[in-house]
DNA sequence: TAAATTAGCAACCAAATCGTTGCATATTCA
DNA sequence: TGAATATGCAACGATTTGGTTGCTAATTTA
């Protein structure tokens, strides 16, 4: 399909599940696809969708236990987007002189 | 429209998108629209549409210079994801007993 | 002034996205 | 076993996305 940084990218992108994601974080143990749709005004079936891009993304683990289904965040991750990011990070990160070193070095 | 955080994320979230911005990075000056859709496989339009998006999420900063349109890159904006991804940071970035110290904290 | 260059705008199109409803299936509990 | 629970799958629909083509307007250049 596509490459998994645009996964991920995408996958965040969206507020909703930014949401779940971080229900899933910050919730004790893992939940069920219920549990999450309990939390928010949507349908089980519309947060079923959220998991899924969660899961292709890597961000969500997921694993079957009796008719339930675990939801565990796997926010390690976003270490992938942090990645990307260092490239960037100079331009905000450092003093002036560092960003003129960097650019007159090419 | 929509949360600052989200338009970044759905800019970058493209691939030509970040080509584009990379691009604009790396360039030793502000590049046209023109100068841009050379180097890519696309028409003018693609890019324009492409670089409205940046543009709408900061990533781009436009100015209009006779009959040219001057495109900039601003990665500084890119600061607002890190400060997102600062929240999970710890799940990666530190030793095990700080993650542990926390999740009894939390 | 006439031609070439740079760009914007509108319309269109196929595919993806974000959500829904309806129904079937598997598991658990009384 | 029968009812309740947890879920999946498929179809649908409205909107957005990523791209195109065609045409027009403004600026520069010869």
């Amino acid at each position: 399909m596509q490459d998994r940084i645009s996964q991920i990218f995408k996958a965040i992108a969206d507020p909703t599940r930014r949401e779940i994601f971080h229900a899933l974080v910050v919730a004790s143990s893992a939940l069920t696809i219920s549990q999450i749709a309990s939390q928010f005004d949507m349908t089980r079936q519309g947060v079923t969708k959220h998991i899924k891009t969660l899961e292709e993304a890597s961000l969500v683990h997921l694993h079957t236990k009796g008719r339930e289904r675990l939801c565990q965040a796997k926010p390690e991750r976003l270490a992938d987007i942090q990645q990307w990011l260092s490239t960037y990070e100079q331009f905000w990160n450092t003093k002036l002189d560092d960003l003129e070193h960097y650019l007159s070095e090419g």
